[in-house]
RNA sequence: GGGCCAUUAGCUCAGGCGGCAGAGCACCUGACUUUUAAUCAGGGUGUCCCAGGUUCGAGUCCUGGAUGGCUCACCA
């Protein structure tokens, strides 16, 4: 009704409605006493037959046919078929049945039977408008196909969509499996800030807002890392949030400025143990969910099947573009190499950083798993521990699945000498220009100051790995109202 | 932010070369008591995304803009 500009069939209905307040029938009733779901009633025939049930939801199709007539009506649960014929429910009454409309909702309660061709039906005798729609739904054939109007109008690409609504009850499992598994493991679910005066824990831009009373600038959290360590500080040995986060970035199908992660750390444990706890929870909710580890993503198989395969940065790099970094000691050698393969420099990279952007441009992209690429360079991994056997490497992993990065982990940096020196070089990042270096923040080294115990943590992006389980091409199919430019 | 593409009825779409704006579904009028993409007879409901320009004449050609999709860049 926001809109200037309607249809005429926005006035028909509208004209319907003066209509019936006229008779006395209210267009947007109470609550309709319902026995049953329509899936419930399809699923049941053998003992529902002849019984007397009750409905409600959308009228989806109509069919007239003088005295008597058909329509489809929706629920969560799925489709029946509804029957009315005239003799069954009164001239009255039929004339009112006349003037609904798909898209109209109602209540309905009448006998199950079983048509001549065999469709399960209610034969209806008695119903209740309980909300008139005013506006026509997308055509049945096609449906709702405008990938601009099904998310900002998400409503309509539900009702006429069913495939929509599975995507999104499938996203609920998961998330519920989830949590289930994590509780069952002894997990504590927490929830932290989402406001930050300092927005630390991952390298991003983050978006900035205000709160009147203190007269402060506040971001919106970019991940729940420092916090949920803090925690872990605070004797939480075994934590996780499953939480929204917001990054100020681009948009592409595998971006969304808001989407949702979960963190996990465990004290006494590494990242090996990550490695398979996230193995096993990935693998437990593709069985549970799906029923098979053997899933397809965009018409390539993808198989979950444990263990999945590990190798280091290090190797995948010497794979797929020959350059041995083991060889190259030094930054300025690094640069060199970085010349020579077309990289465009500022001059001061360090040699990790030429590494990790030689994994980032020639192998990510060819990468399809399931697989766990371990041990980054430390100067891209400010919040991992050094390899005991090589300090310029991290416990660090990310995990690929379906040539996506879901999973970004690592034993935990607990030294709070080491952490200082590390934010220390950050900020000089961030002073150099770079606006997706970390901040310094002194409450969290405060925290490790008092003593964190040797923790495993673990993160991973929810809406990416329900792409990958819902065989999803884009994030937006995942999100209910991905971010949109606003309508003029 | 760059590149490519799209935008025509409520929805899904067609509109060679510049010459009266089209189809199916939906909707409206009527017929029809087990249909199911119901059927039958009739009816076109429009800011052709917006603003300029070229032209006797623009949905169509040109310029600029808006929104969206894909893609590259950045990130997860």
């Amino acid at each position: 009704m926001s809109e200037v500009h309607h249809s005429d069939e926005f006035y028909i209905r509208q004209k319907k409605i003066a209509e019936l307040r006229e008779k006395g029938v209210e267009p947007y009733g109470d609550k309709y006493e319902v026995t049953h779901q329509a899936g419930e009633i399809v699923g049941n025939f053998a003992e529902l037959e002849d019984k007397i049930v009750s409905v409600s939801g959308r009228i989806v199709s109509k069919r007239g046919h003088g005295k008597a007539a058909f329509a489809h009506l929706q629920d969560m649960s799925g489709r029946i078929q509804l029957y009315i014929r005239q003799d069954r429910v009164g001239e009255e009454e039929y004339s009112l049945y006349k003037t609904l409309d798909v898209g109209d909702i109602i209540g309905a309660t009448g006998e199950v039977f079983k048509t001549k061709t065999g469709e399960i039906t209610i034969n209806i005798s008695s119903f209740n408008l309980l909300s008139k729609s005013l506006r026509p739904l997308p055509e049945k054939w096609h449906g709702l196909k405008d990938v601009e109007l099904r998310y900002r109008q998400r409503y309509v690409d539900l009702i006429v969509n069913p495939a929509v609504r599975e995507v999104f009850i499938t996203r609920s499992k998961v998330i519920q499996h989830i949590r289930e598994y994590l509780n069952r493991k002894g997990f504590l679910e927490v929830e932290t800030p989402v406001m930050h005066s300092v927005a630390g824990g991952a390298s991003a831009r983050p978006f900035i807002t205000h709160h009147n009373a203190l007269d402060i600038d506040l971001y919106l959290r970019i991940a729940t890392e420092l916090h949920l360590k803090r925690l872990v500080v605070g004797g939480i040995e075994k934590v996780f949030e499953l939480g929204r986060i917001f990054r100020n970035e681009g948009i592409s199908t595998n971006h969304n400025p808001e989407f949702t992660t979960v963190e996990i750390y465990q004290t006494n444990a590494d990242y090996e143990d990550m490695m398979k706890l996230t193995e096993e929870l990935v693998a437990s909710v593709a069985e549970e969910i799906l029923g098979t580890l053997k899933i397809s993503y965009g018409g390539k198989e993808l198989d979950l099947s444990l263990p999945w395969p590990r190798r280091d940065l290090l190797d995948i790099v010497r794979e797929y573009t020959g350059v041995d970094f083991e060889s190259i000691p030094d930054d300025d050698g690094a640069r060199r190499v970085a010349l020579q393969k077309g990289l465009e420099l500022e001059g001061n990279e360090s040699r990790g950083q030429i590494i990790f952007t030689f994994f980032e441009k020639f192998c990510e992209d060819r990468l399809w798993g399931p697989l766990f690429v371990k041990k980054y360079p430390v100067e891209v991994s400010p919040l991992a521990r050094r390899c005991s056997d090589d300090p310029r490497y991290t416990c660090r992993f990310e995990t690929f699945l379906a040539g996506k990065e879901i999973a970004d982990a690592f034993s935990e940096l607990i030294d709070p000498f080491d952490q200082r020196a590390r934010f220390e070089a950050q900020v000089k990042m961030r002073a150099a220009g770079d606006e997706e270096a970390h901040m310094m923040d002194e409450d969290f080294l405060t925290a490790l100051e008092y003593g964190m115990p040797p923790t495993g943590g673990l993160g991973i992006g929810i809406d990416r790995l329900i792409m990958i389980l819902t065989d999803s091409p884009s994030i937006r199919d995942v999100i209910l109202f991905p971010t949109m430019r606003p309508r003029v």
